[in-house]
DNA sequence: CCCGTTGCGG
């Protein structure tokens, strides 16, 4: 039973914000209805119906809403409030249809709200259209409202007008700033990010938890460690204190910049976690390439009571597509299926975890499922296909990539290109790389004239290319001599080789694989204190390196397959198989590549 | 009342 002092309405709106128990609200209702009418146009109404919200029971406090007669500013933001904590964005957007319909004068925090609850429901329209109603009751100038605009424009890509907005405001506050400094970081504009926060800095403000997270992002994005650090010392000296977001952030950070080490030392010593953290880790340890990390971590996270996100998922199928488990991908995939609609990004993962692990049919499926294609869908089904060699199929995916109107970028032209090469299209290939440039207006950066420069080298005009090298002034990149030297190899080029080789040592590569594909040159040379000299370079460099080797799915069961392993029982008949194999596919290039095409 | 952590292709 409640005591009569509740009766002063101060006491009850305290009981109200403190009480988690229904029963107390519904005896407040009662006994402000039984001790006279002071609902109409008291506190009491818009307390109980906060007080409901509060606890989520938003039916009730929905129930009381309607049965006003009169409501007002507060009552409406009380009911606005309760739908906006049940995420519920059109209920929020039809509360205010409705006000606006009763004549109720919306004030700071209803517009506040209402532009929020747009950006939930991701309708950047309506938006706009409560910003002006804002701008017609006065509220132009109002930080609140400005922010919660700035915020709905930067989510929606809409950078320049977010700016302009920003640069026309009377007053910015840390929130303002800090809207702008996360919205870039997280759109990856991180240089843009970072000028913002040297601006708020000019302003004297900066010592914000939250702003740090935005620059947390733009380190971890720009793969700039010492940016990085330098915001954790930051926060450590200035006694910012940590909770879990800051703590997570600094987990990825760390992953993203390659400390990886430091990033699961930092997670370790997390006091808590959310599913959150575990997904960093997780996606962490996956770009890393620890995909074995990765996997571990899954299992571990779920003991701890913790349900892999969709995040988490496109990490560990990242993982998958490292170590070809395509049995663990698959159900990845059922996991997914079940669970959540299948979005752009976890099925980008998909078929690009499927053709990896050798399942082209089932990236097409993916592909094909996919209602809505953005470019980078479209880029991993043309990688998907030239990763399997399937040089026709490319070319049509291209083209039908071209007709649905999505404009081809760098990275379209990189798989492109290179799955022209690796299929032996040369004259396709050069119609690509001079149209990539004539009639898609982008410049050949490093990649696209290594895929020209390997697709020469295979034809074995490697004077071409090394012509070709000279007049685009190529000769300081490492990868495009590598391509030259492997056709030099494969064709018995040895005079031309040799230049390859000698640039490539004066390089200093610290890649076995290519160490490698040197001293196999000099092999076939027959220049054997070259090779000893290689050798011995390879030995003296990189001990601590993992060998080169690959690993492929066979019954569920992961066979690895190591550089120069022997101990296999059949491993001479597999040998002499591969050198047949090489010396047929030698035979049938000297012929012509593009007869040999294998088809899927 | 406004700003906060994990994701795909190259």
């Amino acid at each position: 039973m409640l005591h009569r002092t509740l009766l002063y309405p101060n006491h009850l709106k305290l009981f109200l914000s403190a009480t988690k128990y229904k029963r107390h609200i519904i005896q407040v209702h009662a006994l402000v209805i039984t001790t006279g009418n002071l609902l109409n146009g008291s506190f009491i109404s818009r307390d109980l119906i906060a007080a409901f919200g509060r606890i989520g029971e938003i039916s009730h406090a929905r129930k009381l809403f309607d049965q006003l007669p009169q409501r007002n500013v507060s009552v409406y933001n009380s009911m606005i409030v309760a739908y906006s904590r049940g995420n519920n964005p059109d209920a929020v957007l039809r509360l205010y249809d409705q006000m606006i319909a009763e004549r109720v004068q919306p004030d700071s925090s209803t517009f506040t709200m209402t532009i929020k609850a747009c950006l939930s429901g991701m309708v950047l329209e309506k938006g706009e259209a409560v910003w002006s109603k804002a701008v017609e009751f006065g509220y132009k100038n109002d930080v609140f409202v400005c922010s919660s605009v700035l915020n709905l424009y930067m989510k929606c890509g809409k950078m320049n007008e977010a700016e302009v907005l920003f640069r026309k405001m009377m007053k910015r506050d840390v929130i303002c700033w800090t809207t702008m400094v996360t919205g870039f970081a997280q759109a990856g504009k991180s240089l843009k990010a970072v000028e913002f926060y040297r601006g708020m800095q000019n302003e004297g403000f900066g010592r914000d938890r939250v702003v740090m997270l935005g620059l947390l992002q733009a380190s971890g994005d720009l793969g700039d460690s010492k940016m990085g650090g330098s915001v954790h010392g930051f926060l450590i000296r200035t006694n910012i204190p940590m909770n879990v977001v800051v703590e997570t952030s600094l987990v990825d950070m760390y992953a993203k910049v390659g400390f990886i080490e430091v990033a699961f030392r930092m997670f370790r010593r997390m006091m808590f976690k959310t599913a959150v953290s575990w997904g960093s880790l997780i996606s962490g340890f996956a770009q890393n390439g620890l995909p074995n990390k990765a996997f571990e971590a899954v299992v571990e996270m779920q003991s701890f009571g913790f349900q892999p996100d969709l995040v988490t998922l496109v990490g560990v199928l990242v993982a998958c597509s490292q170590v070809g488990s395509l049995k663990t991908g698959r159900s990845v995939h059922c996991y997914i299926l079940k669970r959540h609609v299948l979005d752009r990004v976890p099925a980008t993962a998909l078929m690009d975890m499927y053709s990896k692990c050798g399942a082209l049919s089932s990236s097409r499926e993916v592909f094909e499922h996919l209602g809505k294609k953005d470019l980078v869908c479209w880029n991993t089904m043309i990688s998907c296909y030239g990763i399997h060699g399937n040089g026709q199929e490319v070319i049509s995916m291209f083209l039908k990539m071209t007709e649905s109107n999505i404009e081809p970028d760098h990275a379209t032209f990189a798989s492109f290109l290179s799955a022209l090469s690796h299929s032996g299209l040369i004259e396709q290939g050069q119609h690509w790389f001079s149209a990539m440039i004539n009639k898609y207006n982008i410049q050949p950066s490093e990649k696209h004239y290594v895929c020209l420069i390997d697709l020469l080298a295979r034809a074995g005009r490697v004077e071409e290319a090394l012509n070709m090298i000279h007049s685009e002034k190529l000769d300081t990149a490492l990868p495009i001599w590598v391509a030259l030297l492997s056709g030099c190899i494969n064709h018995r080029n040895l005079s031309v080789g040799d230049i390859a080789a000698n640039k490539i040592l004066q390089l200093n590569p610290d890649s076995i694989g290519i160490q490698t594909l040197v001293s196999n040159f000099y092999a076939t040379a027959n220049k054997w204190k070259e090779v000893a000299k290689v050798r011995k370079m390879m030995r003296n460099g990189v001990m601590e390196k993992v060998p080169g080797h690959s690993v492929i799915e066979m019954n569920g069961e992961l066979r690895t397959f190591l550089m120069e392993d022997l101990s296999h029982h059949e491993h001479y008949h597999m040998l002499q198989l591969l050198r047949n194999l090489s010396s047929e596919m030698r035979n049938v290039s000297n012929k012509s590549i593009s007869e040999c095409v294998i088809s899927n």
